[in-house]
DNA sequence: ATTAGGG
DNA sequence: CCCTAAT
């Protein structure tokens, strides 16, 4: 009985005392609040909810609808052909600025391509969304830009923007409209940032020339982001041969298996205040991740768009975000959340939850972008300085004939990035960096913001009708912003600012980076509101209310705005990943999970073979022993996998997943695990005769 | 910091 | 791989 028992909890068989615990929803809760704040994602998630562009839809006919000028369309191809030379630099350079804008961050991009709108127009929308105003503020903005946009470009009289931009399309459906009544959101986690990898070194999102498809799906490049960026910190060991054949004598002595650290922790070119506490290596999406993120995210976005948006207003219009709840069931019934993560939800979300008293519904649908939709999403030039850029498109208002207004958010874009690769840097870690980057800023904390023609509109409590958005001759004035989360917004619940900052991820051997290293270094930073993702820290300190922890890279808050940039001496020549890192503050640590990295047969093997020679229970003997380069094997690890090696050592192989372990390795798990338990079980017996003699 | 164990 | 309890 003993050692069965022993048996099946392990290779230690003295564990025996049963400790009370926390109950695990309790813990499950704990962990979620911990891990809720999986700020990518919300971030992504915002994206994928509220961003959009937005067009006001008027259900009467259009009453005038203009294509764009021809003129306006030649201008902007000009000007984007100039600019385009501005990328024969062989660095991948892709920017974050807010232009200077007096409202920091995220713009709504409304800049449509003509062509592709009058399709759509056509198509789904009444109003003519091209119009004058359109052109004319590509133009007029992207000439006054002076920096940031570069990343532009016009083909055909489309826009082909380089820079990311999630798109998705938010209807915002009347108060009243009963077929509304149960929110219903489909959200496809897709990667709407599609890049390419040009010859000429250039690095273009989103769209293609033609078609600005921004269909493509994927994700990620399908390799497990861990494997494909596959490490090579500055200080990185010498690499040493790691065949399983060199690294496994048949002596089975020492043997240290190497392994490339991409780690968080190893990463050497992070900021030197960073410790590997205070924030985690840039956002890898692993499997469970995915699900908590998007778990985490809804409940975040919720009582945003409710803040922002239309909440308040008054008894009419006042927006009910009703049903988080029902959101979140189609969510998970999409995802099939587990159900622990499903309390959580709710957990999180009951306070917003209006219940619908109002008897008014909105409809928060994101959709995803098709291709004809994507003319949207291609917004030509970039919002030229900020706020104003921020209306650009042709939005149409209308009154219902219930005096409710339609909203339609077609698209966000996403503030520019700055991220500087190598040449010889993968599409897959160029990718994987550019939806962190993207992740990371929108992880930091939005909010909304609303422009009338150009002009902000601060007060949350005006009517829609007080403000002139329900006015017909304001369906060109209406613009919405993505704006960093201060101190002055209002609480909610789950929204949360944290500055960004970088972090670094190597996905390329170390010796190709130095020669095209550091192109931006210091000097770049107290020039312009830009979030370079680079070998600059940038900081974007939002929150005055809450100091940065100590282990926080530098804040620099010198600048007149609350975004302040900190540039840091290049340790490392990869370009870095935006991460967002948590403040101290009530929303305690975000932690992020670390990447699932399966252990490799050759590591099973040096594994197998340090246990079967210390034994286990000296899980950091082990660790010294054969994984002491491998910095991202813990001995915890160690320990787990080990454990994991003797359940699949005892299940049937069809049972067994991932990469097959070798039955021989697997006859040596149980044959060690069963001689180490045999010791320690002997171990424990042996004093207990002897107390008793002594007694 | 380690170890053991549950999730 | 995470988290916690207990050393």
């Amino acid at each position: 009985m003993v050692l069965q028992k022993r048996l099946d909890y392990g290779f230690n068989g003295y564990q025996v005392p049963y400790t009370p615990r926390a109950t695990r929803s309790a813990r499950r809760r704990s962990a979620f609040k911990k891990r809720g704040e999986d700020n990518q994602m919300c971030a992504f998630d915002l994206l994928a909810t509220v961003a959009g562009k937005l067009l006001l839809d008027k259900q009467t006919p259009p009453t005038s609808s203009n294509a764009s000028t021809d003129e306006n369309q030649s201008a902007v191809v000009k000007y984007s052909e100039k600019k385009e030379k501005q990328y024969e630099n062989k660095q991948l350079k892709v920017e974050t600025s807010d232009q200077g804008s007096s409202d920091r961050g995220f713009f709504v991009s409304e800049l449509v391509s003509p062509a592709q709108d009058q399709k759509y127009n056509l198509k789904e929308s009444p109003c003519n969304q091209e119009d004058a105003p359109l052109g004319f503020a590509s133009v007029i903005t992207s000439s006054d830009c002076s920096e940031g946009f570069s990343d532009q470009k016009l083909v055909n009289g489309k826009a082909e923007n380089e820079m990311g931009i999630l798109a998705s399309k938010v209807e915002v459906g009347p108060s009243g409209y009963r077929e509304y009544g149960d929110c219903k959101i489909e959200v496809e986690t897709k990667k709407i940032i599609k890049d390419e990898l040009h010859k000429t070194g250039k690095v273009q999102f989103g769209t293609k020339v033609d078609g600005c498809s921004l269909d493509d799906p994927v994700v990620w490049d399908g390799k497990p982001p861990a494997l494909v960026s596959s490490d090579s910190s500055p200080k990185l060991p010498s690499c040493r041969d790691h065949s399983p054949h060199s690294s496994f004598p048949a002596s089975r002595d020492y043997v240290n298996v190497f392994s490339r650290d991409d780690d968080e922790k190893s990463s050497g070119c992070t900021h030197p205040n960073t410790t590997k506490k205070s924030f985690r290596a840039a956002p890898r999406i692993g499997d469970r991740r995915i699900r908590k993120i998007l778990a985490s995210k809804y409940w975040k976005v919720g009582p945003k768009l409710k803040d922002v948006t239309l909440s308040n207003t008054d008894g009419e219009l006042r927006t009910v975000y009703r049903t988080r709840n029902s959101c979140y069931k189609s969510i998970r019934s999409e995802r099939n959340y587990p159900i622990k993560k499903r309390r959580l939800f709710n957990y999180c979300s009951v306070s917003n939850y209006d219940g619908g008293i109002s008897g008014e519904d909105i409809c928060v649908s994101p959709k995803r972008v098709m291709n004809g939709d994507v003319s949207g999403l291609c917004s030509k030039m970039h919002e030229a300085a900020g706020a104003s850029s921020s209306v650009a498109g042709p939005h149409t208002t209308f009154r219902s004939r219930d005096s409710h207004v339609k909203l339609r958010i077609k698209s966000f874009r996403v503030p520019e990035l700055f991220i500087e690769m190598p040449e010889t840097a993968t599409v897959g870690s160029l990718k994987r960096r550019v939806m962190e980057a993207v992740n990371a800023i929108l992880g930091g904390g939005l909010r909304v913001g609303v422009l009338l023609q150009g002009k902000k509109v601060r007060d949350d409590n005006k009517t829609l009708l007080q403000t002139g958005i329900s006015h017909d001759n304001q369906c060109d004035a209406l613009g919405f912003s993505l704006e960093p989360n201060t101190s002055q917004t209002p609480p909610t619940l789950c929204s949360g600012d944290y500055p960004f900052m970088l972090s670094c991820d190597t996905p390329e051997p170390l010796t190709r980076y130095t020669s095209t290293s550091g192109i931006i270094q210091q000097g770049t930073c107290d020039v312009a509101p830009e979030l370079h993702v680079t070998n600059i820290s940038n900081f974007i300190e939002s929150d005055h209310d809450s100091a940065p922890s100590p282990t926080d890279m530098s804040i620099d808050n010198s600048t007149k705005d609350s975004k302040a940039l900190v540039t840091v001496p290049a340790m490392s020549v990869e370009a870095l990943a935006v991460v967002p890192v948590h403040r101290k503050s009530k929303r305690s640590e975000i932690v992020q999970r670390r990447i699932r990295r399966p252990f490799s047969v050759a590591e099973v093997e040096a594994l197998v073979q340090a246990v079967e020679k210390l034994g286990t229970g000296r899980w950091r003997d082990v660790k010294l022993r054969a994984f002491d380069n491998a910095k991202h094997r813990t001995y915890v690890d160690l320990k787990d996998k080990w454990k994991t090696l003797v359940h699949t050592a005892r299940i049937s192989p069809q049972q067994r997943r991932g990469e097959p372990v070798p039955q021989e390795l697997l006859d040596r798990v149980l044959t060690a695990h069963a001689y180490w338990s045999q010791q320690q079980a002997k171990q424990q017996l042996k004093p207990q005769p002897e107390t008793c003699l002594l007694v």
